[in-house]
DNA sequence: TTTAATAGTTAACCATATTAACTATTTTAC
DNA sequence: GTAAAATAGTTAATATGGTTAACTATTAAA
């Protein structure tokens, strides 16, 4: 007999809601012709500063696929193809940094930046909608706590 | 140029923090033979009351493939080839229904129970690490926001 | 200056899930 | 009461999304 824990209804939770905010968020995007990993790319090249990976750390040069790699947990060869997809789109370009010769830096193209800017007006109202109900001061606690967790499970990871 | 946006932050900080979980979880759950998707199967027959299906609704019944299906977010085929995989490692066995004859009721087996039961000390003692640092009135208010951010979704997809 | 690490790519493959068509049964509507 | 629609489950084919492993090129470390 499994026991009520706050614990593990915290954690449940959050795995139910990730399922159903991509489901809407594949809805959304593919209505412009992109997957959800797609769309988080470009958002990435966007320099959304909303995403967790810009808010933990300043980032000034353009991006590497190995660091959207690390920032969407996935690996190296999967963000290749992902990019080749984007660059068949006309969204993003590559190039070659001029310190480094292994690196490629990636960013969009104007294409691209279109694209993003013309989904944000929607993508805000969405996104409004579904924290319809707390206060800021709530929010504000909601994301403080969101970010602790993902702190505590990265340390856990090592 | 996207700008800094509360809502924003919090969707793509739950997104990310359910990422991290869910490779937490295959790691956990890999070492005794499941995938993620048979685990949360294997919960749910276990009726653990921290599932958000539970929260929302009392079950007496055991319950039918359809209902996994919507709890999971996915289709009933499957959720076909899920139980398929669990009933050949016997760890869940499938009776009909007396009152209606196109319903499949779902168990546990002793096995199948067994090993939930053995699972769940590692599994309290980690979930308490992800949250660790959060007040209980915190937790709460968590998982109130989280609650009250699925219900938005739900509401507005129909 | 050899060795190891980093960055990216490619090809083969695997896991997971979907769609569509089907059977069986029960419910709804006329 | 019966025809039509809805529900539950299954199957086969397929799509998708990702991984692993082997490779090249380049740079950093010992």
């Amino acid at each position: 007999m499994i026991e009520k824990n706050l614990d593990t209804s915290i954690l449940l939770s959050i795995y139910e809601t990730a399922v159903l905010l991509i489901k809407k968020n594949i809805e959304f995007v593919s209505e412009r012709g992109l997957t959800n990993q797609q769309w988080v790319i470009l958002i990435h090249l966007a320099k959304d500063p909303n995403l967790p990976y810009f808010i933990r750390e300043k980032h000034d040069k353009p991006m590497m696929a190995s660091e959207l790699a690390d920032s969407l947990g996935v690996t190296r060869a999967n963000i290749t193809n992902l990019l080749t997809v984007l660059m068949e789109k006309k969204l993003l370009k590559q190039f070659e940094d001029d310190q480094d010769r292994r690196k490629k830096r990636l960013m969009l193209t104007p294409k691209g930046e279109k694209l993003i800017a013309s989904m944000q007006s929607e993508r805000l109202s969405s996104n409004a909608a579904m924290l319809k109900g707390l206060k800021n001061k709530e929010k504000a606690e909601f994301l403080r706590y969101l970010q602790k967790c993902t702190e505590n499970v990265q340390k856990i990871n090592g």
